[in-house]
DNA sequence: TTGCTCCTCACGTCACGTGAGGTGGC
DNA sequence: TTGCTCCTCACGTCACGTGAGGTGGC
């Protein structure tokens, strides 16, 4: 499964001790079955978003129990594609939209820091030397 | 000085610890003077522009020993203030472009999540009761 | 004396990486 | 037997935050 997903064997069992996952075990092999992968999935997605992998906890344990049909399809084609992304997002529209302005804060401080580090560059081009930010 | 920058106390110990501060003491006091102020300018805008500390702290070492007259002046006005920055960049251009697209991935990403985010939140506005992101 | 600031350990946080040392099946 | 994968500690990394317990000067 880390193989499929690009994610180290290590992260599988840190998300495990964080309780985003729960593999069943056969001794001390664990078994990742679809149930761990859509939850990977999400897990995956959900720090894309930006989010807390405590966060994501939070949003794993309030996903309703029974499973979604539209979840259940399997497809073991490509691994893990960022396009069909199918994750159920457990939040109040009111969160998304603070997490939306955390976001636009840190691109923000972002584009800030391009700018500078392009001014710089240009200034180094034309006088050889030293150069100053401004 | 932490009051001046906006600093903690325990942030100027670390990036003392960390060898980007020196300041003489007095018996256990640390002192800091104008050379203090100025790294730890460069400490912050280093930050800013998305530098770690290690990276900072070999182009504080970096920097040519005897200070710049444009460097000496004191501003004890406003504090730290972002636009007017004075920091020499003791690094080639071409490293400088590498941190340029480095920051430039970031900001893609962001971007992404920002939109994934902005549909999830429409599409939860449009049917409300649970949403999918796509 | 109270209150304030300064100090030195030293553990906690976040999301893992990275060995150290050992097991099981082909 | 060699090589591969799996396992469990447990310390390291990054940039600090946060008490715990103590000192000095107004």
């Amino acid at each position: 499964m880390a193989r499929d997903f690009g994610v180290s064997v290590r992260a599988l069992r840190f998300y495990e001790d964080r309780g985003l996952l729960d593999p069943r075990r056969e001794g001390a092999m664990r078994l990742y079955g679809p149930r761990e992968r859509r939850d990977l999935k999400s897990i995956l997605k959900g720090k894309q978003l930006g989010f807390t992998l405590s966060e994501i906890h939070d949003m794993l344990r309030s996903r309703s129990g029974p499973l979604l049909a539209i979840e259940s399809q399997e497809r073991d084609g490509e691994g893990f594609d960022v396009d069909e992304t199918e994750l159920e997002l457990a939040l109040p529209p009111e969160q998304i939209v603070v997490q939306i302005g955390y976001l636009e804060r840190q691109r923000k401080d972002l584009d800030a820091a391009i700018i500078a580090l392009r001014n710089a560059h240009r200034l180094m081009l034309e006088s050889p030397g030293r150069a100053a930010f401004g």
